[in-house]
RNA sequence: GGGCGGGUGCCAGAGUGGACAAAUGGAGCGGAUUGCAAAUCCGCUGCGCAAGCUUCGUGGGUUCGAAUCCCACCCCGCCCUCCA
């Protein structure tokens, strides 16, 4: 069976077609850099992750326009933004006062730098805030190559995968001035001062992937709106493109004023510059002539498209669904479309749920707020982390659970322990034919993740001697769920202990393990058990294995 | 008020007209193994000895038949111009 996956433009399961089912554009709204990114952030794109996973295996079929049936391999470029333009001065979180984020973000980094929090190595000045977003997005983009998170790893070898929105405001420029001139958007204000809208009743299909209609939003009801703002727009529902204001944190000479651009055009602009031209590298020549605007957009700006969708996949955060995503396909298809109305700007719109920990909302106030970087800490390895994440379907809210998190590492062993015996295995044994199939059949059917997990344990469970073909299968389903290629704390040994989890060999610990050892020599089992104990208070699990050594864990 | 995604057994989580008392993992129980554990393997885990009975948010309905379809209601999550 061919993917299938549920599209929020159409609120209907149907096939995936790509423009080309061999090579495929997809773009996943980044996070934004003011703080770490959550296991919850990471929720979203790692869903993502597993559906491009998913789309270059072998055992995805994809169906190509005319209803040809298209196998695996196939390549997918995935593009991922980061957003670290603080662009938010209406910001009601910032406090009363509108304040910027990355103003607030500069405020927090200072007081953990006076604090002494901040690690030695990093050096980054609080008060600027390129500084303060390069700060955070080294940390998300370490964060989530632990994670396997694909893009991540890639974008070592080419950056543009993982685009910045402060390097790519000619583009938004560039693309503004196309709706305006397109009759899409508008000035207000005195000329060198001016704010740009874009008009929203300009766009007929506006509120189709919501739901919404114009008449349907309540203006206001998000409670984010300011009446100053709303009063010099020409619609309630006109959004933001670009805002002159000089005192702003972060900003860019225009054409209007020197100013910010609004949220939903960085991803109209770094989505169009990458995977418009898929494989176009961005030629310095061509940069300089447009004022840094790459060859794929500036190609889409002089040529419109008659196509309906111009990507192949978009992927984001159930909560960007609206405004910011309804914002970018009418932006979008007035800026690149012949005809606007006829957009869709991506082919498929995939928005993974949000993930509750406990059954609640996760909430800094609540106290159950985890970023992988404190699971990591406490010595949870990624595999685990990223099993348990990925786990529940990406139409439902996950729950996050310490629970859950225990029984993610089991799986995570028992799979790890079987790839090592298949590693070891015959070699020319033929592997279980139906396991590949019933995979396939339940990720090709809107990702249905859990099934897929339960055919590879039933698989697994009936496989008593694994075969080295065995392995291969194996592989070939982690090249999907990116589970035991993530690398684990590397083990210490010593003469008696192996030292799992990223322990060190603590003198204390070792001197139980001999004298339990000692104790166990003398068949003097009670004491072995009382050290066995005491391990345990000290937070060690300990289990004897082969060669008379003991394995050393984490409680 | 409006739009959207969900609600399944002790927990997590599949199933979306009959093969369903409901996959898979965990937890629990019994057994093999182990000095005891751990890991692994086998069996059981709604009620009942059984034929059978009662379950899939709640209440109605459609159907020979519903966890699955329809209607109403309740709950959780997201959104209605910062948010994964």
């Amino acid at each position: 069976m061919p993917l299938r996956l549920y599209n929020t433009l159409t609120k209907h399961i149907e096939p995936f077609i790509p423009g080309d089912p061999s090579h495929i554009t997809f773009y996943t709204c980044g996070p934004t850099v003011y703080d770490d990114a959550h296991i919850g952030n990471f929720r979203s794109f790692l869903a993502a992750d597993v559906l491009r996973r998913w789309i270059e295996s072998p055992l995805c079929d994809v169906q190509a326009e005319g209803g040809a049936r298209h196998r695996g391999p196939r390549r997918v470029t995935h593009v991922m933004n980061i957003t670290d333009v603080g662009h938010m001065t209406d910001d009601a979180e910032g406090g009363e006062s509108g304040e910027d984020r990355m103003s607030v973000a500069g405020r927090r980094l200072l007081e953990a730098k006076k604090a002494g929090k901040l690690p030695d190595n990093v050096s980054v000045d609080p008060s600027n805030p390129y500084q303060i977003a390069e700060f955070y997005a080294n940390r998300f983009v370490e964060d989530a190559r632990r994670l396997g998170l694909k893009v991540a790893i890639e974008s070592q070898q080419d950056p543009t995968l993982m685009p910045r929105a402060t390097q790519k405001v000619a583009g938004m420029i560039q693309v503004i001035r196309r709706l305006i001139d397109r009759g899409h958007a508008y000035a207000v204000g005195e000329p060198g001062k001016q704010t740009i809208y874009f008009h929203v009743p300009s766009f007929a299909p506006y509120g189709k992937l919501s739901g919404n209609t114009l008449d349907q939003l309540a203006e206001g009801k998000g409670g984010r709106i300011s009446a100053a703002n709303q009063a010099q727009k020409k619609h309630p529902a006109d959004f933001l493109l670009w805002k002159s204001d000089p005192s702003h944190v972060m900003k860019w000479d225009s054409p209007w004023g020197t100013g910010y651009p609004g949220w939903h055009i960085e991803c109209t602009v770094m989505s169009a510059e990458r995977l418009l031209l898929p494989g176009a590298p961005a030629s310095g020549v061509v940069k300089q002539a447009a004022g840094g605007v790459g060859p794929a957009l500036l190609d889409a700006l002089v040529h419109l498209t008659d196509q309906t969708g111009i990507i192949d996949l978009h992927s984001g955060g159930e909560d960007n669904i609206f405004p910011h995503h309804e914002c970018e396909i009418a932006q979008s298809c007035a800026a690149f479309n012949t005809h606007p109305e006829k957009g869709t700007f991506a082919r498929m719109w995939f928005h993974p749920r949000f993930l509750l920990v406990d059954g609640e909302k996760m909430s800094k106030s609540k106290g159950n707020f985890y970023t992988p970087r404190d699971l990591f800490e406490k010595g949870i390895e990624p595999a685990a982390i990223r099993f348990e994440i990925i786990k529940t379907h990406y139409r439902s809210n996950a729950n996050f659970t310490e629970q859950g998190l225990k029984d993610s590492q089991r799986t995570v062993d028992r799979w790890r322990t079987f790839l090592e015996r298949a590693d070891q295995g015959a070699r020319d044994s033929s592997v279980d034919p139906e396991v590949g199939r019933w995979f396939a059949l339940a990720m090709s059917n809107d990702l249905n993740i859990a099934e897929a997990i339960a055919e590879v344990n039933k698989w697994i469970s009936r496989t008593h001697e694994p075969s080295l073909n065995d392995g291969m299968m194996m592989r070939t389903f982690d090249n999907v769920l990116g589970v035991l290629e993530l690398s684990r704390a590397a083990t210490a040994q010593t003469e008696i202990g192996v030292f799992r989890d990223g322990l060190a060999p603590d003198p204390a610990v070792l001197a139980k393990l001999n004298e339990r050892a000692a104790a166990r020599a003398g068949k003097n089992f009670k004491r072995s058990d009382e050290i066995r104990d005491e391990l345990a208070k000290m937070g060690y699990g300990i289990k004897d294995i082969a060669g008379g050594k003991v394995e050393v864990r984490r409680a």
